[in-house]
DNA sequence: CAGAATCCGACAAGATACTG
DNA sequence: CAGTATCTTGTCGGATTCTG
């Protein structure tokens, strides 16, 4: 990366990154980024379903990851104003689909290390909001 | 993840997981590390030695993230004191090893990328603190 | 040489309440 | 249904100084 007084680097859409892995962490990295996307690997969703699907994610962390994979280009999302019942969906661009070799890889990894080392839990709560 | 009233969970020596993206993306999440174990992936590397692959890295964060690395078990740490001048080795554990396809993926995506769309940047600086 | 200690700002993320 | 708005907390990471 060092040429004599001199280092290299790469810009994408004004961003400045150091190295191969600084460019995809960009993208994917942060709690929730890979696990939205990982849920959207198969089919598109909407956006009641990925709550559901992630207890977790609070409305606004789901709301901006969202927005920022659709910034990122590897999401996309599709409005179906019926009435005021809003429907939207959301997919995997083509862009986002490059993507799913690495998140295969992470979620393979953390799936071998769970059944090697982890102990299964049981969480009991009444509704999902305490 | 949900079977009717009940989440369910991992642990991981005491820490807590949803899912399996969750896992990985607590042991490689971050800025830093997946750049710190790329450069240790083919041979041992003393800390200067990783300072100056890295240069945007400051000793206080590298310090941190080896740290952190070596209690995940996925670094080694190996202090040869010879005299004032401290010897210090780090390199990957197997259990580190076993992240090499991870980042490959990782690595692989984001250089892709960065010839795709990369634009490269060359910065000017005198030393190394500006 | 290889760090540790301290301080601090920026942003990531959580909790809660409200809306078209 | 699919979000926003507001507030608060927590963590990440940078800058600087010091040490065995």
């Amino acid at each position: 990366m060092k040429i004599n007084d001199q280092e290299v680097a790469f810009e994408i859409e004004g961003k400045r990154y150091h190295c191969a892995m600084d460019i995809t962490m960009d993208y994917i990295g942060g709690k929730w980024k890979t696990v939205v996307l990982w849920y959207l690997r198969n089919d598109k969703k909407r956006f009641g379903e990925l709550r559901q699907l992630i207890p977790q994610i609070t409305e606004r962390m789901l709301s901006i990851q969202l927005k920022q994979l659709e910034e990122d280009g590897l999401v996309r999302r599709e409005v179906f104003a019926t009435k005021p019942p809003l429907k939207v969906d959301y997919s995997l661009t083509d862009f986002g689909r490059t993507l799913l070799p690495v998140l295969e890889a992470v979620a393979k990894w953390g799936r071998e290390l769970g059944h090697s080392k982890g102990e299964l839990v049981e969480i009991k709560s009444g509704l999902n909001k305490g």
